[in-house]
This record gives structure tokens, C-alpha cells and sequence, in this order.
DNA sequence: ATGTATGCAAAACATTTGCACCTGG
DNA sequence: CCAGGTGCAAATGTTTTGCATACAT
């Protein structure tokens, strides 16, 4: 149910919100760029415009109802913010994407942080590079 | 002496060139964006385009002689590539980098990319955050 | 000389914004 | 009804590219 979390962001229910959030929702691998997000809404006989996309995208990021990644090249992919933070492993063939989180490196970082005198406001660790087996969509 | 690795890149010893890399060397914090560069060399009074600082900055990334980054925010950094690796930290208020290296964060990535089936071609960690301590230039 | 580099202007992208019209509550 | 939302086209900001000229070797 994804209706009250538009609505808890002070943000009407809008067919161009619930499709964006049930695209972002059920997506394979739950990241999505803007322009994949309107490329599929257009397939599915959506009339919404790519303007609108990436407004209501950013109203989301700023609702924190997704999050805003800047992989590997040149545009940004968005995914559901889950409640548990996590780090990411991007494949460079697939464009695949995993998740992890490591206790340790989180511990680390604060460790550094503090060392350095830094108050950490967020990070951002992404590993590039294969999947050495097989397991490939895009 | 950089004339030498401009000449192991495959390129001619060229103004731009020696100008860009020795802006780079010179940098206070070693990081700057491809504008900033540009307005330097303006007020330098040396006569070199905005697309050749660009052309340039690509070539040497794909010498390896320089390294892209894309922190926050919407153009990409560059730095003087260093024998060693290191990740950064970002102040969201001034701009400041700071390097760090941890080896057990290294360590940790790659016991995690090998427990994924994942080969790590690269990575990225930058942590944003504010230095709650004095030094700012900017 | 001669293949590379460069500067400039125009193009290419990703993303944002202005505005008149539409729509949800 | 009416503030907020949307589509479209135009604007923006960053980076790239085409082309005629200039330079390094």
C-alpha cells in the first residue's frame, strides 16, 4: 500500500505518483533511471511526460521515499529507500546491481570520520565491476 | 617533471597540456572541476578553450595520468592520479576533500565481492559530511 | 610536411522550468 | 472550486563534437 506514503508526503494521489512508485516497486532489480521509468510507463500506455518523471522523482527523494544514486555514467538511477541502509556492487557488462552492508566498514568510516575531525552526513561506497557467474537480465 | 608523461600517453608536449597538468600538480587540495581549471587558465591569461580543457582532461584520464570523480553535485573533479589508492571526504559546506585510506575497509570489499561472485575492476567511498573543526579555504 | 591539437560554435545529453490547461479532494 | 499537478516546449548546465586553422615533431 503506497497510497499513504504519498499522502505522508503531503503529496496528492496522482495516476503519475502511483505508477512511478509501483514501476519503482516491483522493478527487477529495484533501480531504475528516469528515463527508463518513462521509456516503460510510455510501453504500458501511460500518458505522462518525462518532465513530470523526474519531478515526481525528485519530490520522492525529498520526501526520502527513494533514493537518488549517481552510478557509473551519466544519468541518475533512483530505488524504493529501504529502512536498512546498504551499499552497492554495480556490474559494468549488465548493468546489474546488488546490495550489501558490512557492519565493519560502517564502523570503520565513523572511526575515520571522527579521527579526521569530519561529522559524517552520509556516504556513498560503490564497487564497479563483474559478476563472475552467470545471472544476467538488464 | 611531467613532460615525460605526457610524451608515455601518446601525446604531443603541448601548452594546454603542460598548463592543465601543472594547474592539477599545483591545486591546493588537488581537486578541481574542468570550469575551474578554465578560469584559471583565464585569469592566467593563457588562451585555451573550455573544450580543449575538457579533451584534454579525457585524455589524460584514459592515460591513467588523472582520475574523474563525481562527488555531489553536478560536474566531475579531477585529481592528479596517486601511486597509492585512497578514498575521500567531502564537506558539503566548503567544498574541502579530504584523502583517507583504510586498509580494512580494502580488505573488507573484497572478502564481500568474493562472497558475491563479484570481480571489483574499481570502486568508490566518499564520505559528506561538515569538518567541525576550523580550516576552510574554498 | 603532415598528422595532431586547438579554438570556436554548434550539438548532445540529462535535468529543470515556464506556462496554459487539467484534475484531485 | 482551486490549489496543486501535468504535458509540452523551451531553457539550463555540463560535456562532447565538427570543422577550419595552427602547431609539434
Amino acid at each position: 500500500m503506497e497510497e499513504k506514503d504519498i499522502k505522508r508526503a503531503g503529496l496528492k494521489i496522482t495516476q503519475p505518483r502511483l505508477k512511478i512508485l509501483e514501476l519503482l516497486s516491483t522493478a527487477p532489480d529495484r533501480h531504475m533511471s528516469a528515463e527508463e521509468i518513462y521509456r516503460r510507463l510510455l510501453s504500458n500506455d501511460e500518458d505522462i511526460g518525462l518532465a513530470t518523471v523526474y519531478r515526481v522523482l525528485t519530490q520522492f527523494e525529498a520526501a526520502g521515499l527513494i533514493t537518488r544514486h549517481h552510478f557509473e555514467g551519466t544519468q541518475a538511477v533512483f530505488e524504493i529507500s529501504s529502512e536498512d541502509h546498504h551499499d552497492h556492487m554495480v556490474c559494468s557488462k549488465t548493468g546489474r546491481v546488488v546490495e550489501f552492508f558490512d557492519e565493519v566498514i560502517e564502523q570503520r568510516q565513523q572511526a575515520i570520520a571522527a579521527a579526521h575531525g569530519f561529522k559524517i552526513s552520509g556516504h556513498s561506497l560503490i564497487l564497479y565491476g563483474e559478476f563472475t557467474q552467470k545471472a544476467d537480465e538488464s
